[in-house]
RNA sequence: GUGGGUAUAGUCAAGAGGUUAAGACGGCGGGUUGUGGCUCCGCUAUGCGUGGGUUCGAAUCCCACUAUCCACCCCA
């Protein structure tokens, strides 16, 4: 147990982590080419923030956090998604005062309470984006097209952006009567979950696995047929914008989100290459959230991205992500007074920013240079009693395998 | 929360009741005393997830537990 990490957590070794980086870096890149500027966020908050931000009814609320009290006897909740925080800071540093839109991006870990499974995990890590501030469907299709490009960027192939509009507080209620009004004479025809999905979330039924339920909702009334005039406007404005912008999409008027603050646009990226969780990518427009935090009237829209599943994703794609460089030198020693020489330079050679390491296991010089050649060296240098009365220092080329003597006061010329 | 699969060295992996648990990779060392990547040799699990049970005898059969993987649900 207590070396065994908790049940949904992974470490990420070394031989991962510059992987980790290299995504780091191309996502930063990319946001500070669209203006976006990051934010940090603590890793908890009060809870209340996730009932209402997220939405009481979801699963999320209801049997995914980590939820716990403080010795100060208050509800703290580990972070379970990015929005609410980034709205809550929104709000609590006046950032509405400000010019607008507001664009942000932040590279978080979360956490939920869920069985782990491929692509699914208890700590997983997500970036994000957010506009704050704005209305109009170009920055609906910013937001897409900065997850779309930085999917492409990283190499991914075979994901498909899925949109749909999940209508605002004025179209959904119609819709939803409708839906329930459609699916109530075909109740007891439903699987055990869609029975319950009625009462909870009548759309998921629309997304049911199952053959029997597909059928039976077959001509069900969808929300794209219900939109109000501001909604099916805005999808409109959003088709239109992506065309302009050559991102390719599907509607898919299925997609519902599972977070109870999303209005309007709703959108995914999916692949089929990681298993059943192929989400890679999905968010959408929340026009009531800031509001519903404590705000003023605000609209926003953002996603959050899988990290593991875009690593899973690149992985599945046989993307080749850089392996970090070999070092500029390894430094092989011979005898006591050589160590001391060998420890000399090496200091004098990382102070000048060059990678440099040698053997501190006390192997022979043969695996010194076995070791060297592990460690990528391009250069080993050698010191022994011979370069040391000579004052010179030999100096091997690793990949052409030549050997030279170097002056000592010259070796910075040569590494 | 429900269902299914799997658990043998650092990693991959043979083994399917019977003397000292294959092999490969990796690691460490060596091939005459100061030179790697190739090659050759040696070493590297008193123990087969944990706890019970069956048996003269179990890594191999049975039970429980735990871990892990996958799927449902849900989501990133």
């Amino acid at each position: 147990m207590l070396t065994h990490a908790p049940k949904g957590t992974k470490d990420v070794m070394p031989d991962q982590a510059y992987k980790w980086q290299y995504i780091e870096k191309k996502f930063a890149e990319i946001c500070a080419g669209y203006g976006f500027q990051e934010i940090r966020t603590p890793v908890f908050e009060h809870t209340e923030l996730f009932q209402r931000g997220v939405g009481e009814t979801t699963d999320i609320v209801q049997k995914e956090m980590y939820t716990f009290k403080d010795l100060g006897n208050r509800s703290i909740t580990l972070r379970p998604e990015g929005t609410s925080p980034v709205v809550r800071a929104y709000c609590e540093h006046k950032v509405y005062a400000e010019p607008q839109p507001t664009k942000l991006y932040y590279n978080i870990p979360c956490f939920r309470y869920e069985k782990p499974q491929s692509g699914r995990l208890r700590a997983f890590h997500q970036y994000g984006v957010e506009t704050f501030g704005t209305m109009n469907m170009m920055a609906d299709a910013e937001i897409i097209a900065i997850g779309y490009d930085f999917i492409n960027e990283m190499g991914i192939t075979d994901v498909e952006l899925q949109i749909n509009s999940v209508g605002c507080p004025k179209c959904r209620p119609v819709h939803r009567d409708a839906l329930k009004a459609f699916l109530k004479p075909k109740y007891n025809e439903f699987c055990t979950t869609c029975q319950d999905r009625f009462n909870t979330n009548p759309m998921r039924i629309l997304d049911c696995k199952s053959p029997i339920d597909q059928e039976l909702v077959k001509d069900a009334p969808m929300m794209l047929d219900y939109l109000c005039d501001e909604c099916k406007e805005a999808f409109e404005d959003l088709k239109k914008n992506l065309d302009s912008l050559g991102i390719e999409y599907v509607i898919n008027p299925k997609i519902v989100r599972g977070l109870d603050y999303y209005t309007k646009t709703a959108f995914e990226f999916i692949t089929n290459k990681i298993g059943a969780q192929g989400t890679v990518c999905g968010g959408g427009r929340y026009d009531g959230l800031v509001e519903e935090i404590g705000g003023p009237s605000t609209p926003g829209v953002g996603w959050g991205m899988g990290k593991e599943r875009i690593l899973m994703t690149m992985e599945a794609c046989g993307v080749e992500i850089p392996q970090p460089a070999g070092i500029d030198a390894f430094i092989a020693f011979i005898g006591d007074e050589a160590q001391a020489a060998a420890l000399k330079l090496m200091s004098n050679l990382r102070r000048d920013g060059k990678s440099v390491q040698m053997d501190v296991m006390g192997r022979n010089i043969k695996n010194q240079f076995k070791l060297a050649d592990r460690l990528g060296a391009k250069k080993t240098i050698v010191i022994g009693d011979n370069e040391l009365a000579e004052n010179k220092f030999a100096v091997k080329d690793m990949i052409t395998s030549e050997q030279v003597e170097v002056p000592m006061e010259e070796i910075k010329n040569v590494i």
